[in-house]
RNA sequence: GCGGGUGUAGCUCAAUGGUAGAGCUCCAGCCUUCCAAGCUGGCGGUGUGGGUUCGAUUCCCAUCACCCGCUCCA
């Protein structure tokens, strides 16, 4: 499948819109449709059940260490700037970016370094860009061409100093050799890239009521765990989470709704001993890997990937990805779905004494040339006291986070299938059909007069009547019968319930499988019951697509 | 941000420097006893802004958006 082709599908059947569409839309946005709606509402739903609705404090589930408490909230989209001067994303979403007038390359200032090299009486900075294996391999490569060496000649090469960054040049570039550029002097000033959206609180537009909007929701439950604590008498385990949208300036917003400017994020932090932490961080990690195969997640396109300690902070015992193979993406490569990640005390901490240098071992307070901290925290106490050892310690922090538009993307992704079905002369047809879990589907039945007459819909408009109060249900009498399956099949509707001739005589009526397309009988009474145990029908463990249990036709 | 491509009806596509067309969808009706594409009728369109021209959907410029490849990706 193509993206273009779910794009088109998406738009056709009111899942998803270009936002702002009758005005030619606005890069990085996305709006969710009718169909759309209900579906992002379920998994949101199923999430929210799972992590807090349905969680039984008292016993301890399968592979976790103990029993453990779960809770919500449900904070601002605004927040005081302190909070992202301390949670670090004011440093690393105000990027420094330098570009090339030769080359048209961008680069973050602070990942650009060289060294000086002299050659036929001249002197360059040359420089490399990201990550190099061998950075002195790969400057005097460059430098051998710049000065049209034969690599036979690098002895000929003077270096002057060791590898440092740009900004140790004082601005002055007119000698610097840009990573890919082939003439000196071509990199601009370097410029502030703001990847937090920017707004004012209040009336007056100035410095003083700049804010931001949060690009992670993270940061409203550490700086509330106080207050949970205050307020509730739970105690450690404690998990709190909570849906909400979340706002980054992305550079590129690509891929549908992969990556867009404004997203929702379902995240959760789970505070813990800091003994227990590592053994909390696996229980998650797997627990969460467990659901998306529970939802019908084709295994295949599923996987969970392991920071390498490379890509670790030091702080972090541990941080997994959730990975899907997204058909953007080059055959055999996957993108992230969700992050479980092993934050140690970072945030915590950070809040209480000002922002912590993630670059320190153990973690000290990041400060300035004077030698104060860079930012001040918020000076309260933010450690737990258990009142049964007396112990008073800084929780450890499990956070598995995920995006709901990506996570939504990747189901439907994985649900768009393209089948044969034989039409009424026996003769196979394409068909669409989004083979989504029931409990993802955005309507779980639709209930169809097989004709419109001989008080058919009559029937059915009743069965819906007394449905449609508990469950999300359609009906539609317009067109032949089969063509009305289609259009609920490509919106993955998984049960169909047809009023027919035989309806009339017996009070049955006939019960249709999306996938299998099987078909068996109930009694309209039993119509609520019946529904209920075909949607309650349980997960495949080893992660197929789902299918409704459909018993065989009777009779 | 760079390069390439594409913007015509809700969708998929056609055509043209001089009244923009089809199929599907959708709506109204007919027909129809289980897997869309039978019948009749109907609604509906050249992304936006400028320029050239008597006249622009077509040519030119700009802009916006999407797709692909780079770059980026807490």
């Amino acid at each position: 499948m193509r993206l273009s082709d779910l794009i088109s599908f998406c738009k056709r059947r009111g899942l998803i819109f270009q936002s702002s569409d009758i005005y030619g839309g606005l890069n990085g946005f996305w709006d969710y449709g009718p169909v759309g709606v209900e579906i992002k509402r379920n998994l949101k739903e199923i999430w929210w059940q799972d992590m807090v609705g349905t969680h039984n404090d008292l016993v301890a589930p399968p592979g976790a260490p103990e029993p453990f408490a779960m809770t919500g909230l449900d904070t601002a989209i605004i927040m005081h700037p302190r909070v992202w001067q301390n949670s670090g994303h004011y440093d690393l979403f105000h990027d420094m970016m330098i570009d090339c007038r030769e080359t048209k390359m961008r680069y973050r200032y602070d990942q650009v370094r060289g060294r000086w090299v002299e050659a036929k009486g001249t002197c360059i900075f040359v420089t490399i860009a990201g990550d190099v294996d061998d950075e002195m391999d790969a400057a005097t490569k460059r430098a051998l061409k710049f000065f049209q060496l034969s690599n036979k000649l690098a002895h000929v090469l003077v270096w002057h100093g060791d590898f440092v960054g740009l900004d140790r040049l004082g601005g002055e570039f007119s000698q610097v050799l840009a990573p890919a550029a082939k003439s000196l002097g071509t990199l601009t000033e370097p410029r502030e890239f703001n990847l937090m959206l920017k707004t004012h609180a209040g009336p007056v537009a100035d410095d003083s009521t700049a804010v931001f909007l949060r690009p992670e929701t993270a940061q409203g439950i550490f700086v509330n765990f106080k207050n949970v604590l205050d307020s509730t008498r739970f105690r450690l385990p404690l998990g709190i989470a909570q849906i909400g949208k979340s706002f980054r300036n992305e550079i590129t917003p690509r891929h549908f709704i992969f990556r867009s400017r404004e997203f929702e994020q379902m995240e959760m932090e789970f505070f813990c001993h800091p003994s227990q932490s590592e053994a909390w961080y696996r229980y998650w990690r797997d627990r969460r890997m467990r659901w998306y195969a529970e939802l019908g997640m084709r295994k295949e396109n599923l996987r969970l990937r392991e920071h390498g300690a490379a890509e670790l902070s030091h702080y972090s015992r541990g941080t997994a990805d959730v990975e899907y193979a997204y058909p953007f993406l080059p055959e055999g490569e996957f993108g992230e779905l969700e992050g479980i990640a092993h934050r140690g005390d970072f945030d915590l901490r950070s809040h209480m004494e000002g922002k912590l240098d993630p670059r320190t071992n153990p973690l000290r307070v990041e400060v300035d040339e004077s030698g104060k901290p860079r930012w001040r925290g918020s000076g309260k106490n933010l450690s737990y006291r258990d009142d049964r050892t007396n112990e008073t310690f800084v929780p450890h922090v499990i956070e598995p986070a995920a995006g709901v538009d990506r996570m939504l993307l990747a189901f439907l992704c994985d649900a768009y299938t393209v089948d044969q079905v034989p039409d009424e002369h026996g003769t196979p047809q394409e068909r669409i059909v989004l083979r989504l879990h029931p409990r993802i589907a955005p309507f779980k039945a639709a209930v169809l007069p097989l004709i419109k007459k001989e008080g058919m819909p009559e029937i059915a408009r009743d069965i819906y009547g007394a449905l449609v109060r508990k469950f999300r249900v359609l009906y539609d009498e317009k067109d032949a019968i089969g063509r009305r399956y289609r259009r609920v099949d490509e919106i993955g509707v998984p049960i169909c319930i047809t009023v027919d001739g035989q309806t009339l005589e017996d009070g049955t009526v006939t019960f249709r499988d999306r996938d299998s397309l099987k078909q068996w009988r109930e009694k309209i009474e039993d119509c609520e019951t019946a529904l209920a145990r075909v949607l309650e029908t349980p997960l495949r463990p080893e992660g197929v697509a789902p299918a409704t249990r459909a018993p065989e036709l009777a009779g």
